[in-house]
DNA sequence: TCTATTTGTGCAGGTTTTTGCAGTTATTTA
DNA sequence: TAAATAACTGCAAAAACCTGCACAAATAGA
């Protein structure tokens, strides 16, 4: 096998896995790894490839991992914040979570709104203050300080009493069988209640956190009345849980 | 599995959930949890991740920074706080209200402290959420925009059950006659409980709001445990509060 | 065609990287 | 404060890498 048609071969498998190990590729192709190895540093140094301990990852590979991680899915959390904000009536009660994709919509609340928003959760309550027609309400407790968010018995005590027309969740991880689970215990205690004291739950995650799960159960799928994502509705990955009776915007 | 590919897949999880453990990750990755704790420090030197104790972090969450307003006559009140911040011991139950002095006293205490801070004023619990040692407690209730303060039945019911060791009053206006006074009528209730619900009573206030007045009253002079000012003890500004039988630091 | 030169390949060795493990030290939490 | 968990340190083995070299194949020029 000539040279240039060796490297053609790797590009082209590059290309189609995204990575490629040297001791598979020395192995298929019967040249030493050293060979491979020259190879890929031909191939690194015109940019075709990136090179690794171990192998080689396509440029695409790279791009997608590494995208910028200041602006890491802002844009997506900027969709469901203005589907979210839609939802919201003026007059109503407004239970939220915090988490990134909340406090956007916190931002995206248009400034005509009035209603009034109920949380415990510091960022959040900063966004909400900013704006000039919303009521805020603070749930208050002890301070987490990784989450930045009251909880305690206090907050739960407190949240039991609320009748919420809405209740928004940021969701960290969303699978048809399990429904929605969290990785903080505490955070999922306050979220279930959150549900409870809301007449329409409404869930908010970028679609990667679809079908992925975390180890502390929230609630069922059956619980859940609206699912927003930054994907469109008829989005195939989205078909289950407009099976399952969701309305997904 | 490239190490590359690995530091991939987990920037992608923090990116995705905004947390991820140590263990769990090398029980997904298949790898031992060393290889998970280095891959985390070369990510974190890389700035592409918060590294914390048993996992890490994404930056955009953490990095919610409340842009405080330029605080007036700021080494004054840096002095202040520095005094003020000497009265704490280990072990205290700490009640404060908002205001810019006290905000630069949450600034100034020492990391080792240990104590349990509780306050209505959302600045003053961002930088109580800054220390490492601190025990934070929210009081919640409906949101004042323009003190940045929770106010109203709620937050008052719930400081009267406090008991406090201490409680911190940044106060508006000082003068030995009317005792301290307030120009928002709910803040004035809100730090008369507060008074009411603590062993001790320190104000802290820059010398130019002594001997001035504003239209609700708060407390008498005799109310007053500890006065705390810019000014050495000794000003002549100060000597009738001396008299009054108030400590003047 | 025949030599000289370049290019490609594999190998021996020594070096570096990566990884897991054991033992110790910090940190957290009950 | 003590037990549990996580982090750090140093080490060792495996894997990957690099360097220089030998040799074969291809190429070029006379």
């Amino acid at each position: 096998m000539l040279k240039k048609e060796r490297q053609a071969y790797i590009l082209h498998q590059v290309n189609l896995h995204n990575k490629v190990l040297s001791s598979l590729l020395s192995h298929e192709i019967r040249v030493s790894e050293d060979t491979i190895r020259r190879d890929l540093q031909e191939l690194s140094e015109e940019g075709k490839l990136i090179k690794v301990h171990g192998g080689a990852l396509s440029h695409s590979f790279n791009d997608v991992i590494y995208a910028g991680p200041s602006v890491y899915s802002q844009d997506q959390k900027r969709i469901i914040a203005e589907k979210a904000a839609a939802l919201i009536e003026n007059g109503m009660f407004v239970l939220t979570s915090g988490g990134t994709t909340i406090i956007e919509m916190a931002r995206a609340l248009p400034p005509s709104l009035r209603a009034t928003f109920i949380s415990g959760s510091i960022p959040a309550i900063l966004e909400y203050m900013q704006h000039p027609n919303i009521e805020v309400i603070m749930i208050g407790d002890r301070v987490s300080k990784n989450a930045k968010i009251t909880i305690g018995a206090e907050a739960i005590a407190k949240i039991k009493n609320i009748n919420a027309d809405l209740c928004f969740l940021g969701i960290n991880a969303i699978d048809i069988k399990r429904g929605t689970t969290e990785n903080d215990w505490e955070i999922a205690q306050l979220k279930k209640i959150m549900i409870d004291s809301s007449r329409k739950v409404v869930c908010c995650t970028i679609s990667e956190k679809i079908n992925t799960l975390q180890p502390i159960h929230i609630c069922n799928i059956s619980d859940i009345d609206v699912l927003i994502t930054e994907l469109p509705p008829d989005a195939p990955i989205l078909k289950p849980y407009i099976d399952a009776g969701i309305q997904v915007l």
